[in-house]
DNA sequence: GAATTGTTTGACCATTTGGTCAAAGGCACG
DNA sequence: CGTGCCTTTGACCAAATGGTCAAACAATTC
């Protein structure tokens, strides 16, 4: 509708320094809250503090609080999608789950924020990214699943449901981001991350070796 | 102080019928609401409602919305202790591990609902039940850990790290009743109970296999 | 340095929500 | 059938919370 090209190099209004700066720090501190307390459970005020900013000021750089809730899912579902989509059709099988797998599980070390964040998104019936799941993320998962499907009749790996493959790679990586508190308690304070991998790494090629 | 022994047969106040129905009505839809939207999502209202019941009867048969959650993570925890402690030290260790799975994912599939109250209470960093975590959880996890180091160290079963074989075997199995929604999504509708035992019961014999 | 535009905030508001209370309604039992 | 206890509820309250707004306060530009 509206024509702007008569400029010859100022198309976007682009960030100025400060918003840049407030809207990182807000989602920064959005990201923090969302994921230690639930949408429901943070509040605007917490954020706000959190981010150094006046609630009122806020609001200046976000419509709503449901605003900073799906820019931050929107932020976080390529970080979560990219790994996967890196797994190499034309790369060794094994060898390919076992980096899914580690990328995964780096994941959950280093950002478990992120990953509590979805979590916390899936376990009340993904209200917000619900769409996604049955579009993007079916697609590129189906399409993935053809792939280690193809692996397994070529015998290049054991048989296995491609599927619930992919969903024991999640729950095992994620699982020590969003249960963390319990598998300290357990573990009582010592690192879970190293003895994860090598275990991990034991159960894929276990599970995967041919013959 | 006050004693009452004169009674032949009348120690309990007893609850009466209406009282054990109306608590039980509560207490149900107590895990209905909560596990669909985390403690600070419920309301009493909700609850109530859910119950038949009005605010100020809730309140009557509970003192506050917090005493609602905790009755039932209390009782939510001993049916999620329960199949652990059945792994029995004398059995067959291969078919002890499968069936401990297989208890643990039979529970995703038939008790969903709590499977999500306790994965809300831990994700949130186990406000209400850290202590239980850190004592009777580690210590019953100990316990059984030991065993299952016993039969690797004879050779009965793989070499394994028994803290995150347990680790695994319940993110493995309550991935199907938390983050049920996505695997739906993925699976567009098929229920994923059968695949995911043929695939676990794959997965950890190939696991422990010795040799 | 005046005008314009972008940023920040104190004061406020409406709604939601956990919780109270006094009074009314049932029920059992002598 | 009346007395006493258990149960239920309408009306109410205080605090928390998402969100608004006009006015003050910076920056930037000409």
């Amino acid at each position: 509708m509206a024509e702007d090209d008569a400029q010859p190099a100022a198309p976007r209004p682009a960030e100025t320094r400060i918003q840049q700066r407030n809207r990182d720090a807000i989602l920064n501190a959005g990201l923090e809250v969302f994921s230690a307390e639930g949408f429901r459970g943070a509040t605007l005020d917490a954020i706000a503090s959190h981010a150094g900013l006046s609630k009122p000021n806020l609001l200046y750089y976000f419509p709503s609080k449901e605003a900073i809730y799906i820019s931050l899912l929107e932020r976080l579902l390529t970080t979560w999608l990219d790994p996967l989509k890196a797994l190499d059709p034309a790369g060794d099988p094994i060898a390919e789950v076992l980096g899914y797998m580690r990328r995964k599980l780096a994941m959950s070390r280093d950002y478990p924020r992120e990953s509590r964040l979805f979590a916390g998104e899936i376990l009340r019936g993904a209200p917000q990214i619900g769409d996604v799941l049955k579009g993007e993320l079916k697609e590129l998962v189906d399409e993935r699943a053809r792939v280690i499907r193809g692996w397994a009749e070529a015998g290049r790996i054991a048989p296995v449901d491609p599927h619930h493959l992919i969903f024991s790679i999640w729950s095992l990586t994620q699982h020590y981001a969003d249960f963390d508190v319990q598998v300290n308690a357990v573990l009582g304070g010592t690192d879970p991350f190293p003895g994860a991998e090598a275990h991990l790494e034991q159960l894929f090629l276990r599970l995967l070796a041919p013959r």
